[in-house]
DNA sequence: ATTTACATTAGGAAAAATTCCCGACTTAGC
DNA sequence: GCTAAGTCGGGAATTTTTCCTAATGTAAAT
């Protein structure tokens, strides 16, 4: 009996990490790895080009980001298995990564068999999400900050991570494809939301959850 | 004819990249992972019990960090071979990795073959750095960023920190009795000095610098 | 003592960013 | 079909930022 190998895609900006899971995963004999990006535009092509049964990805990678390749795959594949890999052990990152179709969410300081279980649950059409993240999902969702951030469009939420990270609104409009007003028009809506009033305010507020580093 | 396999310790808060690293290594029939950490001072006591041939460690890792980690381990065994494997491809980090002692640094996004490179070149008594980063050693090294804020005069410092808490100009203005242009000129000119093109920039190299707090 | 350098202060003009208000379009849910 | 919410962006007014210029004061250098 020969049971099929489970086709992966694996989507991250850095390529040791990439090898890394590769080897990892084409270890248990059941994975194969059959493509590799290394950028939210890449990856958005080559799902298209390879089909694969799921894709695991990257969040916070330079230019689009995952968030935003994980909505343009959604949006024309709606069935697509997208398991989300982030360095970020963080309750706003997983909430908004499912929000916006992600099939499951595991932080990398978790285990290798975590991995392998998670992968095995997504394709099984469950959701996974990592029992500390789900605990801190718990937890936070009822601090004042994190509701703050919850009360945020998956959109919104995009825009006010990259703002953070510094890119430049006409940076952010070419990279969405939408115009440099509609950026602007975002950020006062997410600073009101926020109760925010200029930009470091901003930053500030990123840092405390965890959005980013100081 | 039979070649000691070299004995090597990964440091990684990141279970999954440990994981990963490893099989890529030992895919490498020379190399055999003997201990692993998941954080700086599991690291140091490791290290001591295992004596590794070479480690490989990440700085970047929650609690005391990798930094603080070589620093301990090279002042107990200061011909440890210590490789640096970071996420950040930037010229500050690679430098303190050099100064307290690493023998190597690379970044993740780097081919897994560059680790192996990396790795047999320290083994070799080499000092082993990126290319890319070497490069940005090279001119980034004459603008360090507390030498930066050196170059700010008294008033601009001030303006910068006030800046940095989030007080708004005009705010400025009516603190230091001066006029809201000559504040408004004042933060044109500190960005400049500092390098700088927006303001997520300014709060995040003012945390850095230990001027404010995240 | 006079020059030189530079820090501090601003104004004017132009450019860029932000805000506020509004409308169009799409999608999900009742 | 209707409604609510999310996404997108134009128009106009306002604010902020930049760039240039220049007046002062002060301190070090010649």
């Amino acid at each position: 009996m020969n049971i099929p190998l489970i086709r992966v895609m694996l989507v991250d900006d850095h390529a040791v990490v990439r090898a890394g899971i590769k080897r990892l995963l084409e270890q248990e004999s059941r994975f194969s790895v059959v493509a590799e990006a290394e950028s939210g535009e890449r990856a958005y092509v080559l799902f298209g080009e390879f089909l694969p049964d799921i894709c695991v990805i990257d969040i916070s990678m330079p230019g689009m980001g995952g968030l935003e390749a994980i909505k343009k795959i959604i949006a024309r594949y709606p069935n697509a298995k997208l398991l989300v890999l982030s360095m970020h052990e963080n309750a706003a990152f997983a909430n908004q990564a499912i929000k916006v179709g992600a099939k499951g969410y595991l932080a990398k300081n978790g285990l290798a068999e975590e991995l392998i279980n998670a992968l095995e649950s997504v394709i099984k059409n469950q959701i996974y999400i990592n029992a500390n993240i789900a605990k801190k999902i718990a937890v936070e969702s009822h601090s004042k900050q994190q509701d703050l951030l919850q009360q945020l469009t998956a959109r919104e939420f995009e825009i006010f991570r990259m703002l953070c990270e510094g890119v430049e609104i006409n940076q952010i409009a070419l990279l969405l494809n939408i115009s440099i007003k509609t950026v602007a028009n975002y950020q006062t809506t997410i600073k009101q939301k926020l109760g925010i009033h200029n930009t470091v305010e901003m930053v500030r507020l990123a840092i405390r959850c965890g959005l980013i580093e100081g």
